[in-house]
Formats: C-alpha cells, sequence, structure tokens
DNA sequence: AATATTTACGCAAACGATGTAGTTATTTTA
DNA sequence: TAAAATAACTACATCGTTTGCGTAAATATT
C-alpha cells in the first residue's frame, strides 16, 4: 500500500540513503556494481521517486502549465494534443486550465503558480487580456512563459502563431477573386493581437483593391454565443447586408451558418463565407465550409519544444522571438462563386 | 524575483515560522490580533505557499488527473471542461494525460502517478484496455479512480455513464421505425463496456422485432482512421450492403459521411445513419445528422464531484456506484425516411 | 616507500511547511 | 493564595530527496 522510499530502499541494500540516490541518478561516485544493485532492486520494489520531496530539494516540479480559453475548441485541443506529445517525451507533466475568456480567473491562474508548482507555462490569453501586468509580474518570477496563437506582443519571450495577417489578406483576396464587392469582418474582441493582424490583412487587401472599409463591416463579438447570432443575425437582415463574410474564427463561421439557415440566405449565392477553422467536418458541412487552418497541432507542438528548449538549460529568460507556422487555405463551396 | 516563503514572512514579522504558518491557517492557537497581522503582511508580500513543501509534509497534492485517449474530440473536451470546473471550485489543480488509445501509454501513465502526485485519478481507459491489473495495482497504492465513458467494470470505484443500452435500443428502434431493414453497427474494438452495452441494445432492438443479427454486420474499427474507413468502404461496396447505420462513435459516423461521398451514396436515401456524437455542427452537416447526444460536461462534472466528495472526507476508498446520466436523442436528416 | 590521487561510499544539512510538544505569561478555580 | 487551567506563542522533528563535504581504502605517481 504504502509506496516505497528511499529509506526503505536503502536499509534494503544496506547502503546509505545518499549512495541509493545517486546511483539511481547514476552518478558517477558511484561503483558500477553498487548501481545495477540498486537499480534491479529499486525496479523490484517499484520504487517510484516522490515528486514532491525531490520537487522541493531541487525546486523543479517537472510540470508545465497550459493555459487556454476553451478546450471544447479544435483549434487548442489538437494544440493541447501537440503540447501533452512534447511533454511525455520530455517527462514533464501537463496542468491545464481555462480561462473561459474571464481576465478575472486568468489573474487568479496565473497568481496561483507564481510559487514554482510549475516549470513554465504555454498560454494563450483570453480575448480580454488588454492589460499584460500580471503577465509581467509571473515573469519576473523566473518562470517562463511561451505564448501560442493568442499572445501577448508586450511581453518578452517566445511566440508562436500563424501569419495571421497574410492570412488575413490571403482570405480576403479570395473573396474578391470571387465577386464579394463588400466583405465583413467578424472579429472576437479586439483587443487581442491576431484580431488586429487578422483584421489588418482585411483591410490591406480592401484598401489594395480600392474598397472601401466601412467601420460598420466591422463587426466585434464576444463570448456570448446568443449576443453574437444577434449580431451577425443583424448584420445579414435587411437589404444591405455583405455579400462576403471573413470570421475571424470558427465559433463565428457556425453562428453565420446558423443565421442564414433561420433567414433563408443562401451560401455562397447571396453571401460568401471564409474562416479560420480546425473543424474537421468542414467539408462535410452544407454547404461545405472554405478554411484557413491553422497547423494547431504543430503550433502546440512547437511551442513546447520551444519552452523545452530552455527548460533543459535550465534557462529562465526566453528572449523574444516570433514563430511563425503557415496556414493552408482550404477552398471549399462556401466561399466559391458559382459558375 | 524569488517567491517570498515563511522564513521571511516570520523574520518580518518577528513571529515564529509556526506562528506565521498557523496564523494563515487560521488555528485556534493564534490571536486574532497576530492573525490579523500576519494575514495583512501575507497579501502585501505575495506570499503563496509553496505546493511541494506542502505536498510533502501533508501528503496530499491538491491535484487530481485526468487520464483520457483523446482531446480533439468533442467528447471528452467537453468533460474535461466539466472536470477542470469542478476542480477550480475546489481549489484542485488537473494534469491531463492522453493515451491515445494505447494501453501501454496507459500503463506507462498510471505507473508514473502511483507516487502521490495526484490526490486521484478520473478516466476513461483505452479502447485496448482488456487488462485492468495496472489499474487494480494503481487502487492498492490508495489512490482513488473514478471512471467515466469508458469504464472498468471489475474495478470497484464510481462510474458515471450515460444509460449506453437504453440508447443502443433507442438509436436501433428508431432506424428501424424509419423503414431500415439491414442494419450494421461500427463499433470501436469490442473490449470496452460502453460497447459492449450498445452493442447489446443494438442486438437486442432487432431481436424485438425479428430481425436476423448477422455477425458481419458489426464491423469493429479501431483507432486507425485509414483502416476504419476501408473497412467502412467494403461494407457499403457491392450489391449486399446495410440500409442503416449505428455508429457507436462520432468520428465512425464522419468517416461513414466520407464514404458516401466518395461512393456517391445517398444518405439518407441509401442508408440512414444515427450515431453517438456531441458534434456542434452535427445540424449544419450534409445532411444533417442524427444524434445521440452525451452530457459530456456533466459527465465530467459529476464524475469529478464523486470524486471531490470522497476526497474532502480523505477517503481513498470509493465504494461501487453506477451513475448514469441520461443521453438524449435529437433527429434530424441522415436517419429519416424522405415522405 | 612515501606521497598524491582516485574510487566508492556515508554523513548531515538543506528545501519549506506542518504539527506536536513544550514554554511562558495570564486568568480562573477551589 | 496556591494550584490548575487557558491563551498565545516558540522550538523542533518530520515529510523524502538531493548534494556538498568528509573519509577510508585502493590505486597511481615520483
Amino acid at each position: 500500500m504504502a509506496a516505497v522510499n528511499l529509506k526503505q530502499l536503502a536499509k534494503i541494500l544496506n547502503l546509505s540513503i545518499s549512495t541509493v540516490s545517486k546511483a539511481l541518478r547514476d552518478s558517477h561516485e558511484i561503483g558500477d556494481a553498487t548501481k545495477l544493485r540498486v537499480l534491479a532492486k529499486a525496479k523490484e520494489m517499484d520504487y517510484i521517486p516522490n515528486p514532491f520531496a525531490s520537487g522541493l530539494r531541487r525546486n523543479k516540479s517537472k510540470t508545465i502549465a497550459v493555459v487556454v480559453p476553451e478546450v471544447a475548441n479544435n483549434y487548442f485541443a489538437l494544440a493541447i494534443n501537440g503540447i501533452e506529445r512534447i511533454a511525455q517525451e520530455n517527462d514533464y507533466h501537463v496542468l491545464i486550465y481555462l480561462t473561459h475568456e474571464d481576465i478575472e480567473k486568468e489573474k487568479g491562474i496565473m497568481k496561483h503558480l507564481e510559487n514554482k508548482r510549475v516549470d513554465g507555462v504555454l498560454m494563450s490569453v483570453t480575448m480580454n487580456t488588454n492589460n499584460q501586468t500580471h503577465l509581467s509580474d509571473f515573469q519576473q518570477k523566473g518562470i517562463p512563459i511561451v505564448f501560442f496563437d493568442r499572445i501577448c506582443h508586450e511581453i518578452e519571450t517566445a511566440k508562436v502563431t500563424t501569419d495571421d495577417y497574410i492570412s488575413g489578406i490571403n482570405a480576403t483576396k479570395h473573396l474578391i477573386e470571387n465577386e464579394c464587392k463588400d466583405i465583413a469582418f467578424l472579429s472576437l474582441g479586439d483587443n487581442i493581437s491576431i484580431m488586429q493582424k487578422r483584421k489588418s490583412g482585411y483591410l490591406e487587401e480592401l484598401h489594395k483593391n480600392n474598397m472601401e472599409a466601412k467601420p460598420e463591416r466591422v463587426v466585434k463579438c464576444g463570448n456570448d454565443d446568443e449576443m453574437n447570432y444577434q449580431l451577425v443575425k443583424k448584420l445579414l437582415t435587411g437589404i444591405n447586408k455583405p455579400d462576403g463574410i471573413f470570421a475571424s474564427v470558427e465559433k463565428l463561421a457556425i453562428t453565420t451558418y446558423q443565421v442564414c439557415r433561420e433567414l433563408n440566405i443562401n451560401i455562397p449565392k447571396d453571401v460568401k463565407i471564409i474562416c479560420f477553422s480546425n473543424l474537421e467536418t468542414a467539408s462535410l458541412l452544407s454547404p461545405s465550409l472554405s478554411t484557413i487552418t491553422q497547423p494547431a497541432y504543430n503550433i502546440g507542438k512547437t511551442a513546447a519544444e520551444v519552452m523545452f528548449k530552455y527548460l533543459d538549460k535550465n534557462k529562465t529568460y526566453i528572449p523574444n522571438e516570433n514563430i511563425f507556422l503557415q496556414s493552408t487555405l482550404h477552398i471549399r463551396e462556401s466561399s466559391q462563386q458559382i459558375v
């Protein structure tokens, strides 16, 4: 029942605790014969070091935290998948925290993590994170952060994203090429950096094509699905509605589909849609959904790899670095001119 | 930079370490004035107890583990959501481990957790978990397990599922009511208990309707998506194909949609489909997908609540208990007779 | 052969928080 | 008023590992 510890192992082996400890850690101070004997006995007795004791002593938790807004979201789920994979490879554990887009919850979580429960944090900030003092405070405690996707520019560290600006341009360009004359952009809040970049790409491409960027075409959605539904419904109601929609996140595209269904608006005839999404069923939707698909798994994986690169070297300071992984455009029915 | 500890707090307050510790834990041994003074200073200095020290001393980690096959799966993602919510409410941390349906990985993870890194484990076993010694061994170490969805009958503890047998009956009955004469069941492996129950419901309902249960109509799919695709393709190729499909898990329904698209098979005219699923886009698919939707969030929430009910009482033994939450049948186009 | 070096191990002090068993004062009780 | 009880605190051992230092024996160096 009770887990075996070093003391018991040492007693049985007739060695001192420190000898056993060193043998298990393959110290050069211990003879090969002894090492083998210790290793064999440890395995036989099913010895597993107490993580709290070694964590306390070495000031290392062998744990990282992942702080994200949601998990029931294809993008974040895939990213977590990539992170967990790398963590397992590095013999690390992964704590998960969900902010539900609540900045206060985010602050509380970071506060909780300040005391060395984790060796590092991988995070995607809340859509409401407009102030980053809780993040810089956290860094001051000597625990590294690596951002992915929803990054925080002001914090100096590594950041892994896709090239949202280029993707924003490409998506908009694609809609324009498919005869859209009046394109709306569905944004998620307006604080977060990726939104600004995606929007910049959208605006830039409009400008390049001498199309007017009407402020009312940028719809600032939020975390409340019902509210979003009403916003999109308002956008698509009446005579003066857009003929193209660029949704910055997956759920807003789904909302748009639902609204179109209710209002009997035909996609893509009446309005064309493209969005950032990792939906596996994009091609099975009616109509199939055109997407900009982010390499979510690899983004998570890369973020974790960067983190471990520094953790391995016991570096708590991660210099500024922007890593871009390319998204891919998947053109399907929802955005194409019917020929 | 360095986190403040009790020693430093004590020195500044001109008190002993133990007094400060007790004051913070609101011990009756400490005077009210002192308590207030300590509390104020602790807040001012941003004191956060070292989790390793107290974990070591009290033999409590304030952490639970969630062990699941996947996270990029709507069901598990929602369940994790529910779990995390309850964990946060109880001031607990959540470690996440993915088995990717690999029984060896599952064993390794449980082995890793044996040494009190966590106070309890919430889990859904692998589709390949046919032997449960690693789980009973784990229990022997005095760490409680609560199963959800993919439960392990042989282990005595609390288990949270939906009533898979009834749901299996209902889904099959629905297909029969919609004129299906030859219904196939897509299973995920055949070890796990929920599969057996869903299949039992399917077989029972066939029997009740005097329909033959042909063994070749039970297709045993696995973890390899390409293989599953071929299995379903084989099922739907040729003259002798079923006119109804009951997919036991979401991904097999998606595979079926893809196969039907390739083979130009019309859903629901040629073949009707229903499946267990938590897909948000079920109603937006072409055709919209009929589902048995499990209350995934509540299943996770309930499993966590049961766990904390015992952890709060410092009970490591959880008696056998089967908790059923009801699934709901959502009839959509994919399973309905066209009138 | 005397000295220096290496090998292989043990001792004991951390790491930070907790809780038991004291130790003073102060108050209550007989 | 002496004895007992209480209040408010402190000292210290403990949880299980890790690690710097010490040491004796074995080996190498001159």
